[in-house]
DNA sequence: CGTCATCGTCGAACCGGTTCAACAGCAGGA
DNA sequence: TCCTGCTGTTGAACCGGTTCGACGATGACG
């Protein structure tokens, strides 16, 4: 393989000019750049990635760290993934996966070692471990996900707040009075989750305020439980006439236990989701549903980790909690409570 | 950060004796190993990687190039990835995640730049453009999924050819005479995706033998496409008692079909499908299936890699063509055609 | 014609590890 | 007592880049 001495003794100039030649960082004449872009070019050079890390202290490589837990969906998960890695690429950087199931250890681990110039921290926990770590690591981080403590790092997330008001709002304002909402297993708030109860705690406290009365129950996250706990709650809470649910594995058992009831969306029940529309056209989700916008949210992380891993002065900047407004993307899944069909005459 | 000169002088030692100390490569007494290592701990010492791969050349990172094309299923890719990177973290090994849509140039650049040690290739294609260049590379690579020429790489696949005889055996056995294969779409066999064709050629050949009807047809990998041709299908074969789905998004796809149609399986038609386990239980599919087994062939191709990465011998060893028997996971969603259901009295 | 910038190039040092050859100290054998 | 061999430690070189300071050549200027 050839270094870079290699390409400066074909090109007959000294090692320096001929990283300068292919840099630019300093003015070489024309005739010596030539010459020294011809031997590159001749001896397929690359520079060697671990030279250049240590000579620069950069790596050009982004670690990314998630978690796929039994009891989270999987599915879902690849859109944030993709977010991250194609943004990162089109700014020049890899990305390094880590599915490490101690996320502390992990990061520990490719901070210390420098394998990485920021890091991306995705299945984020009201108590991370992760994040005291983080904060004394010599490399930038960004959460996608909010956590108890927001301090010395960029959050990026949907406003699950404002998503469960926006649900309640919306069903209400068509003359719904009895809601069911569906969120996350329970293990996944006993785990930290905190975007379950924040959707679900403002959807409570609007429901309240506008004299709804809202049914909240935790899901499950995998078949058959999800079918059977749909089925359970439909039984349970015959006359709610309204469904929301932030839960993929439950949004995409609907469908067939919809129609194992005879149950008509949405003349007999309106039901609005809360998912990416990537995985509704995956599924054939036939709902009404928030936007979650995991590549936006994985993209808007990983440009702003690169503002400041390359701009010593976006280091000093402060730090920034983002949030995507949720989008209502309407699918006709709703209507007032009781309606005729909407394609009916 | 603390560099191993920090722990050196820490411990009263030279750099090299520090070296020795924490690696363990030359007799070090034991009263210096104790003051290095406890040196090391003070400082918090953890080796930088970049400097360390030049020295050594080896990055302990295996790259994974894969590719999530629009038009197959996200959510089965899953269990590949998480097959390759928790082994590989097992065996000590980090992993790059490369999702360019230039495989080749992606290719490149990770083994020319040194940055990974060995590389694993996913959605292998018939006439791989990635594999001339991984032949070339200093690192060795794997593949899972089969290519039209194999040599120079060790490789990973389910055995698609015996899968598709196994189908059509099953339920020739219990007497069906017309069967439907549904397998992925076109443009995932225009692309090189040999496993289609692999498994729809030999379930033909063998329903040829066995004098068995077999409309084998492309499907969709999108909803809503995919559950219009599911209705197009049983309209077009009535006649067909059994229905064999070589296409997750088919396979996702059917039960709400099946329920709309009230279509009882196994009694009006009895179904397998190809996927994995895990796959079947996000998605509570109820169908008799080929375990396709992601995560084993993710970890397989490591485990191989790997071994060709640190032994030296290893590396003169003939490749590999490995195939995994496809396993027939029974869960009643096939019976005799016309047969009572099985838990009437 | 001498002086001074400017431009282009070079040698050397550095990043932080690993590893080789050499060597000091000590015990054992002649 | 001297030589030999072994153990434990060291200095130096090396991996392959980048970058700093210096230096020779060239042209502008007084």
């Amino acid at each position: 393989m050839a270094t870079i001495g290699d390409v400066a003794r074909e090109a007959g100039v000294s090692r320096s000019t001929a990283s300068y030649a292919l840099s630019g960082k300093r003015p070489i004449s024309d005739e010596v750049r030539r010459r020294v872009l011809a031997a590159a070019e001749a001896l397929a050079y690359t520079p060697n990635a671990g030279a250049r890390a240590l000579a620069t202290s950069q790596t050009k490589v982004l670690g990314l760290l998630a978690q796929f837990h039994e009891d989270e969906f999987a599915p879902a998960m690849m859109q944030y993934l993709l977010g991250v890695t194609d943004t990162a690429r089109d700014l020049g950087y890899d990305t390094l996966l880590v599915t490490e199931a101690d996320g502390a250890r992990a990061l520990r681990r490719i901070t210390d070692s420098r394998m990485v110039d920021g890091v991306v921290l995705m299945n984020i926990a009201q108590d991370d471990q992760r994040l005291p770590i983080l904060r004394a690591a010599p490399q930038p981080g960004a959460l996608v996900g909010l956590p108890g403590d927001c301090s010395g790092l960029d959050v990026f997330d949907l406003d699950f707040e404002e998503a469960g008001r926006v649900m309640v709002e919306h069903l209400h304002r068509l003359g719904h009075r009895e809601l069911i909402l569906i969120s996350q297993p329970e293990h996944v708030v006993e785990r930290g989750g905190a975007y379950v109860w924040r959707l679900r705690d403002a959807a409570l406290e609007r429901a309240r305020q506008l004299g709804v009365t809202l049914h909240a129950v935790y899901g499950e996250s995998r078949q058959p439980a999800v079918g059977r706990l749909l089925n359970e709650l439909l039984d349970t809470y015959p006359s709610a006439t309204g469904l929301m649910i932030n839960n993929e594995a439950a949004t995409a058992a609907l469908p067939s236990v919809a129609h194992e009831r005879g149950l008509r969306v949405p003349e007999d029940l309106s039901v609005i989701g809360r998912y990416s529309a990537e995985f509704a056209a995956t599924f054939s989700l036939p709902y009404s549903f928030i936007e979650s916008a995991p590549d936006r949210l994985g993209s808007m992380a990983v440009r702003q980790l690169v503002r400041r891993v390359e701009s010593p002065a976006a280091r000093d900047e402060p730090f920034v909690v983002r949030f995507i407004s949720p989008e209502l993307i309407s699918r006709g899944s709703t209507a007032p409570p009781g309606a005729p069909h909407p394609n009916a005459r």
